[in-house]
DNA sequence: TTACGTCGCGCAAACGTTTCCAGGACCGTG
DNA sequence: CACGGTCCTGGAAACGTTTGCGCGACGTAA
């Protein structure tokens, strides 16, 4: 019942090596055999072996995608972009959710090293692992996407400009008139909170004085940080704009600052990053930045696979952010009616 | 460099039975020999090669998620829960986005016939494509996850019980004092849309006159599908409560009535379903149902993963859903201020 | 007719592991 | 001492495919 090469073979009267060959449309077939073992296959349903396929060329058609909270929606989006390319490349994405823990990142090398997977995508961040994994061994085959390459590991990575998305918010902010502004982030050695904050800080350098930063807080990646340390800041020190370096934080000010009176896109300017679905939707749409993460997730793959494939050299690319204006920030209003 | 199970046999002075043997821990070894095959395994940092194992074993450890679209955040709840119970039991996941097309969905079957996974989990609506898939030869290794079985095909599911959520939402509705309800939903022929319906029905006929369904509105999931024909519902026929298949609709809905001055929680109850994360945060916080989608993803992997290794029989699995209820529908405030 | 090139095809090894079967060492009992 | 049994180990086949090599047949040109 299950269709082998060899059944093929047997009922075509020829070898298993002739019938591997003309399925694969490799010469040194001729055309009637050819065209007889096709028919066979056909009628048999014949589907071929990935995993003997796989034993001799070495590799199975899978890139891993690790990640640590599939449930945000950061993710997704890049999942999205990766099996797009993934699909038009012939490959299959694996997911990994590491859910935060590192011990899970290690085993989702693992799946490199038991040859399980033919390369890697790491899209969490490396900042701190409790041990340094062997990046000589595994560089041509992992790739970092939507994420700095870990210090001195020399992996490829597709990541978005952070540091162009922190100056953006800097601008607009200057442009539109505000003049105190808090900054608001994750842990201080995330990749994401360093680079955010020198845009911003890049920006006030260049605002001639028409900008200043007040305040740098950096804590959780979460709303209910957010809304405490945002609630702190609003209290503590005189602000009238807040860049939160990610949309939940900015959800979080956005409650603090309405408790406290203050309205945004009033007399008060928030920001936000990423610009996931909630941005848009809350009481006030949120001025917040776009990554392009369906691209970082093409892009990364593609590139994985002509590593693995053609052994191309892998040049870095990174991405540029894109500002999007919404009422939070949005002073014009407010001018129009002074 | 390549650390083998014959690198090994050499140089304990063994064969690659023995190292087999002694690597996964069967009797028929001797301590001595055990001990010393262990060592070496570890000094040459021995993993062994899935492929090959799979090869004999005639299985990979990987299950296979299908899902119309990532990015919306039903399928990433899914799929954590997947990936939770898959690494529990020693799997790993494959994902698969099928961007609403059916031709995907076959492309994922292949995965199974060419063996290159164990089982698969379909989280795709099956209610038309264009051709049946061969049942009989996909059963033991396909189970449907958050989505009805395909009529006939006797394929195994763990689904939300939607004519429960239905019923729910249609007796809080005329708890909180609610009369004229209209339904908002998908494709008529979606299960969802008709079993969500269905549950609604049965509570307007147990309320004995207190509740009156006066409109069903069959469309698109979408939120400008939602707006659209709320606000033509809203124009039409006299309700005072919506009930919204989906919270993308809902929202929809929210918009509209707020364009047409009804206030949600007020004059007007509105409900959705899904519990997605934007229902919380809209301006008017949303009535809706949630659903256990991770214990979905989770209890359809273990299912699964029974049928696979001890062919375990499958009985279906129907888990309650969850009424939430929030300010868009809560008429308690409204009631103590007249 | 002979020699040579080309084409079509089969044989067998290889990928790395598991597992069945059998052989040998050793021990205890009769 | 002989015999049976248990324990440890090795040989070899098997999983399904790809691929290098060689062999025969056929055709063409000298």
């Amino acid at each position: 019942m299950a269709a082998n090469i060899k059944t093929i073979a047997a009922a075509a009267g020829v070898s298993c090596a002739t019938v591997s060959r003309a399925l694969n449309g490799q010469p040194g077939v001729g055309p009637r055999t050819r065209r007889r073992i096709e028919r066979i296959a056909r009628e048999q349903g014949y589907v071929p072996d990935a995993q003997a396929q796989a034993l001799v060329s070495g590799r199975l058609p899978f890139v891993g995608l690790v990640v640590p909270d599939i449930t945000n929606p950061y993710f997704p989006a890049i999942a999205r972009g990766a099996e797009e390319a993934a699909f038009e490349l012939g490959y299959s994405l694996l997911l990994v959710d590491t859910a935060w823990r590192s011990d899970r990142v290690f085993r989702a090398l693992d799946l490199l090293t038991s040859r399980r997977v033919a390369g890697l995508l790491l899209s969490v961040p490396m900042e701190r692992l409790e041990r340094t994994p062997d990046w000589e061994r595994l560089r041509p085959s992992v790739v970092m996407a939507g994420q700095p390459s870990p210090h001195g590991s020399g992996l490829g990575a597709v990541e978005v400009d952070d540091e162009l998305g922190g100056r953006l918010v800097g601008e607009h902010l200057a442009a539109c008139g505000w003049r105190r502004v808090g900054f608001l982030a994750g842990p201080r050695e995330d990749a994401a909170t360093r680079r955010r904050l020198a845009g911003l800080q890049a920006a006030v350098d260049a605002s001639g004085g028409a900008l200043d930063l007040v305040a740098v807080r950096c804590g959780e990646w979460t709303e209910g940080w957010g809304a405490e340390e945002a609630g702190r800041l609003l209290d503590q020190v005189p602000v009238d704009a807040l860049f939160a370096a990610n949309d939940l934080l900015a959800l979080g000010a956005l409650r603090a600052a309405e408790a406290r009176g203050r309205t945004a896109g009033g007399d008060l300017a928030i920001v936000g990053y990423d610009d996931i679905d909630a941005a848009a939707r809350c009481r006030v749409p949120l001025t917040t930045v776009a990554q392009p993460t369906r691209e970082v997730g093409r892009e990364a793959v593609r590139r994985l696979v002509a590593r693995i494939e053609n052994d191309a050299p892998l040049e870095d690319l990174r991405l540029p952010p894109n500002l999007v204006v919404r009422a939070s920030s949005d002073c014009l209003t407010a001018r129009k009616a002074i």
